[in-house]
DNA sequence: CTTTCGCCCGTTAACGTTCACAATACGATG
DNA sequence: CATCGTATTGTGAACGTTAACGGGCGAAAG
């Protein structure tokens, strides 16, 4: 910037309004001044710049997801990214893989690099940390999972609820043995879906055979591990649900490649590319990961804007996508099949 | 940092010492300045911290692709972070849509925030602007298509050889009226999958016929409504050909919504989740984006450790997955067949 | 002619940190 | 006892930028 004033024959004060666009500075300054600059190819050193300017924003936000490789987490990481640019922020983005000692690293190079704010996938454990990070000032929103002891705005739907609807309509249709596949039980969603399991069971007085029960299925790979077990017992079941779309892309692998395609119903929490396509077509509890992102931005900038309203809680839409594989009546033979 | 230093009794250089491991500190001053910072909730601002430490590294790399929310940059993504993390480095993110000024907007908003360098995947046009950035000495790796008139280190796969084999592999099994649906020729990528289809013609002494050709396919949808008009022409070619993944998935939905599935050949460029457990499964070119990813991400940073060898430019592998779908022979009515 | 006002522009200090160096204390050495 | 070395701590300046303020100057007003 010295520099430049120098080159330009002007105080620094001068380059720095012209680079500021400020309104009072003579057009001939300017136009010396804007050649300065790109004969020495200046560029204004932001860091420098939030240094001085305390209190104002950077311009800046954190995203922290589990895995941005996962399409459901990329998608929400596209929206926000979308919201934030048309709003001039840009986007940091970390995936934790859901551990916990990562999401704290990450959250903290976050905040040391100074964000406006972060939206916040929280992993298990309490969110505690968070805390004192608020205290200094950055807003934080919490996205597809509540935090635990943590007073913000949160994006989340009702998961329990969709889960139990998910299995009432299998039942509806008959079965009885319905296996379950979920994630780690410390994680917020699959805990609340497994509750969703048990209610609907609970409501159609079956019993829990836990011999149905997978839970910390944490890959696909596991997933179709899993599956497989499953349909190799005595009796297996005659339905699955699987517990999220890497689960159900694991399930579908497990039943297409042992198994007589179509005799198993299947029903998958979130939609995933090409559900529409399989033999048969995969019936899935949508949510909309694009529009969790979105409105997740939307209510971090709007509190980074100066937005003092209590905390709000946003329970997003899901829909049961019948596509097919969800409505497979339970085998004929009362044992199920064996390979 | 000045308050730690009165709460702790010290001088705020020591405090900075204390933050830095620094070991020659009497242990009870270190304990001192801990529980001050403890209690006072301080955390080390890093712009103050590279604003003086100029020369030195601070520890970020930009990402700039094409649209984080496809499989294959989100994957590429991921792998540039794992990468980036394991060093200590923090990683932005920024989606492009292949526009060219967004493309600016992005790189400029990284570099002011003082990268250390960028990992890029080239949009259409000049990247002269990349030049000014590497002056400042801002290291840059491009990634899946080189950088016009740009001396970095780039990583490929042969896009063209890969193409060329992929269609003489239908050709070979008969074809002769194949389909080539491609994205923006501005493209590198779609620009040299063209010229690998124009090739393998040529080498099989087959007249390129427009009327089978369609480029500037940006999306699936597109994808899906030009494969249907492929279809329904007089003579509909035998087999497909799909420019990359999005395409591929929209050629999918095209042939089996109004086709009898099986009949039409396609292969695809870039492998997708699902791709094989289609009917029929699909034939795809597969590229691994991870390995682009990790090997420009570790690139990269060789060069901001110091690194100073003449450019490289590096050609991953890429390997026909014969699935079914591109092995399917061209049917036996000479006409083909409408709906 | 003097005063006042408004417009440009420059000077200085400060943001939070680290670097370079000075100061202090203390034990060891001559 | 004087001197030196070493280990620990403090002081002041600097990084690039902007906020605050003040000065110069021409035009309008009294």
């Amino acid at each position: 910037m010295k520099d430049v004033a120098r080159a330009a024959g002007v105080s620094h004060m001068t380059v720095s309004r012209v680079v500021n666009g400020d309104p009072g500075v003579l057009p001939d300054k300017v136009s010396r001044v804007e050649r300065a600059i790109r004969k020495l190819g200046y560029q204004r050193n932001d860091m420098a710049r939030q240094l001085r300017r305390q209190g104002q924003t950077t311009g800046t936000i954190g995203l922290v997801v589990d895995d941005v490789a996962n399409t459901f987490w990329s998608s929400l990481a596209r929206a926000v990214e979308d919201v934030a640019m048309r709003q001039g922020f840009l986007v940091l983005v970390g995936s934790t893989n859901d551990d916990r000692r990562r999401e704290q690293e990450v959250v903290s190079a976050f905040c040391s690099r100074r964000v406006d704010g972060l939206v916040v996938v929280p992993v298990a454990g309490s969110q505690r940390f968070l805390q004192t990070q608020m205290a200094m000032g950055t807003r934080v929103v919490c996205v597809d999972r509540p935090a635990d002891g943590l007073d913000v705005d949160t994006v989340v739907v009702d998961n329990r609820v969709a889960t139990r609807d998910a299995i009432a309509h299998l039942l509806g249709q008959g079965h009885e043995r319905v296996g379950f596949l979920g994630d780690r039980d410390d994680i917020w969603t699959a805990e609340e879906r497994y509750a969703g399991y048990i209610d609907a069971l609970a409501d159609a007085g079956i019993d829990v055979d836990p011999s149905y029960v997978r839970r910390g299925v944490r890959t696909a790979t596991l997933a179709t591990d899993a599956a497989r077990e499953l349909m190799e017992s005595p009796r297996p079941p005659t339905a699955i649900f699987g517990g999220n779309n890497m689960i159900t892309i694991g399930v579908i692998a497990a039943l297409s490649r042992d198994h007589a395609p179509g005799t198993t119903a299947l029903i998958g929490f979130d939609d995933f590319p090409l559900a529409d396509r399989l033999a048969p077509p995969v019936t899935v509890v949508q949510q909309d990961p694009a529009a969790l992102g979105t409105t997740a931005a939307q209510m971090l900038l709007a509190r980074i804007e100066g937005d003092e309203a209590p905390a709000r809680t946003v329970v997003l839409q899901t829909r049961l996508l019948q596509r097919g594989s969800g409505e497979i009546p339970p085998a004929v033979s009362r044992s199920g099949r064996r390979r």
